[in-house]
RNA sequence: GUCCCCGUCGUCUAGAGGCCUAGGACAUUACCCUUUCACGGUAGCAACACGGGUUCGAAUCCCGUCGGGGACGCCA
């Protein structure tokens, strides 16, 4: 048998974190056992699902490099296909149709919560032999009797009683289908071995058995993976902290490290944290899905972020950081070879738009203010900075070697230790108390700007002498 | 309220009756490295929710309590 996998979201916002999860583990699933990944759109919520979403779920997923085989598929497209499936469930007396109004569903709720029960629909109209007229949905034929149990490839062998189901509708009064029949329908119709969900849908997965029963149809795996909650405690949603994947992209997380992240929430292979993407594929078991909720924690992807910051080859980070450097608008046509800069920049940032930020100073002219010039940049520094200018107009072989070269020579003779001498060089040409190592930076600043930004740095120490 | 599920360091987790004075990782603390910031290295702090069983022996099995989450829509 083949694995044939899907994911299903709705699109009625952006693919968030938890969503994200949940496509990577079925992804993970199908290409583990060399089987398809279907994507299909459950957008059978006319009021709320958008083209906007569906853009939004469809680049999301791209980013994240969760390919599918077979769709996108779309549930609106499929609407006769339900209606032809809900008419022969009606014909062969495994639904009927139903003429409550909303408004005594309504009431038949309240009173049934305030009864301390709980709200099912009461099977008003489920023998009604005659035909009425007016509105009407369609509702499935729950069976009042036994029970339903599956066995759930995460959560084990889970057991519900019939009476604790009630009938559900089909199919609107505006003869559009509902979710429960759909994914029934559609699972059953693209052939879904493996249905792996979050466990918000674990008290669908009994009706929809039934469902699958009464279409005479073979049930699929279940696989249902635990929520991930927010710092709150409470399910992540887009209403509740939840975030776009899309917003990781933007703020500097690198698709590697997101899908890493979220691999090791609620799944494990021993004391591994590090794992490529084949690797993934290749060690994925259900077995090792962990069965309760886990708590995001954004200082860990930050923590893995930085990981592949370092690891990835530089050809790789430089494809993922043209997108920040147009985002930020930085000009890197003019000044050193972006990818040295990256070199000695990638040890020391946590994503990636903080490194192109951290590049400016490489590229563009520094502003000196604040309390990092204010502190270095006094009238105590100008001999030392005055030397130092003078030593660096002199090389003749600009690299980190001379540089260096000239900066401990300089310490040596002023009898100061490197520190004092190299501060306020450092602010001095990067604008900022923290820098890669001064020869390396000096280097690829260049000459040209080096000395112009020491007299600019001069002329501060001066400024602040006159206050004095 | 009813039903379902879950419960190991702050967080993610390892653990399938003796290997556990409970391991790893993130975070955190201290120290080392160091011209800054990082990186790296070393060490430390820190958990089996509670109570009963079962067993020679329980984090691991059973029951209860408590706590948390989810579901209960003409949403998905």
């Amino acid at each position: 048998m083949t694995v044939r996998s899907r994911f299903a979201p709705s699109p009625t916002g952006y693919l968030h974190i938890g969503g994200a999860r949940t496509a990577l583990f079925s992804w993970l699933y199908a290409r583990r056992y060399g089987g398809k990944f279907i994507l299909r759109i459950e957008d059978t919520d006319l009021e709320r699902s958008t083209p906007e979403a569906v853009q939004a779920i469809l680049e999301g997923m791209n980013w994240l490099g969760l390919n599918y085989d077979e769709g996108p598929f779309y549930q609106t497209n499929r609407f006769a296909r339900y209606q032809e499936v809900a008419e022969e469930l009606v014909r062969a007396g495994k639904a009927y149709r139903c003429y409550c109004s909303k408004e005594r569903l309504e009431k038949l709720r309240e009173e049934q919560l305030a009864n301390k029960q709980k709200p099912k629909y009461d099977g008003r109209c489920r023998e009604l032999t005659e035909i009425q007229t007016g509105p009407s949905v369609i509702r499935f034929k729950n069976p009042t009797q036994g029970e339903v149990a599956f066995e759930d490839l995460v959560c084990g062998r889970i057991v519900v009683n019939n009476a604790e189901l009630d009938d559900l509708i089909l199919v609107r009064s505006d003869d559009s289908p509902t979710y429960n029949f759909c994914v029934v329908v559609d699972d059953i119709d693209m052939k879904i071995t493996h249905v792996i969900r979050g466990t918000d849908h674990i008290n669908n997965t009994p009706r929809q058995i039934n469902l699958f029963n009464a279409l005479v149809a073979k049930t699929p795996h279940y696989i249902h993976v635990p929520m991930i909650l927010g710092e709150d405690g409470k399910k992540l949603s887009k209403r509740h902290g939840s975030v776009s994947v899309m917003q990781y992209r933007d703020e500097g997380f690198l698709p590697q490290a997101v899908l890493n992240y979220l691999v090791r929430l609620g799944w494990s292979h021993g004391d591994q944290e590090i794992f490529g993407l084949a690797e993934m594929i290749e060690l994925f078991d259900a077995k090792n899905i962990s069965k309760s909720a886990a708590t995001f924690n954004l200082s860990k992807l930050l923590w893995i972020n930085q990981h592949y910051l370092k690891t990835l080859p530089i050809e790789e980070l430089l494809k993922q950081l043209s997108y920040h450097i147009h985002q930020q608008k930085l000009d890197i046509s003019r000044g050193p070879d972006f990818a040295k800069v990256v070199n000695v920049l990638k040890d020391r940032v946590k994503t990636l738009s903080e490194l192109v930020s951290s590049s400016r100073c490489f590229y563009e002219n520094i502003v000196l203010g604040g309390e990092a010039a204010q502190k270095n940049l006094k009238p105590g520094a100008i001999e030392a900075l005055t030397r130092i200018k003078t030593g660096f107009e002199r090389i003749t072989d600009w690299n980190e070697e001379s540089l260096h070269n000239v900066l401990t020579a300089t310490a040596e003779i002023l009898d100061l230790k490197m520190g004092k001498v190299a501060q306020p060089v450092r602010i001095a040409v990067t604008g900022s108390l923290a820098s890669p190592p001064l020869g390396i930076t000096l280097e690829l600043i260049g000459k040209e700007r080096v000395l112009q930004r020491l007299e600019q740095a001069l002329l501060y120490c001066q400024a602040a002498a006159q206050e004095v």
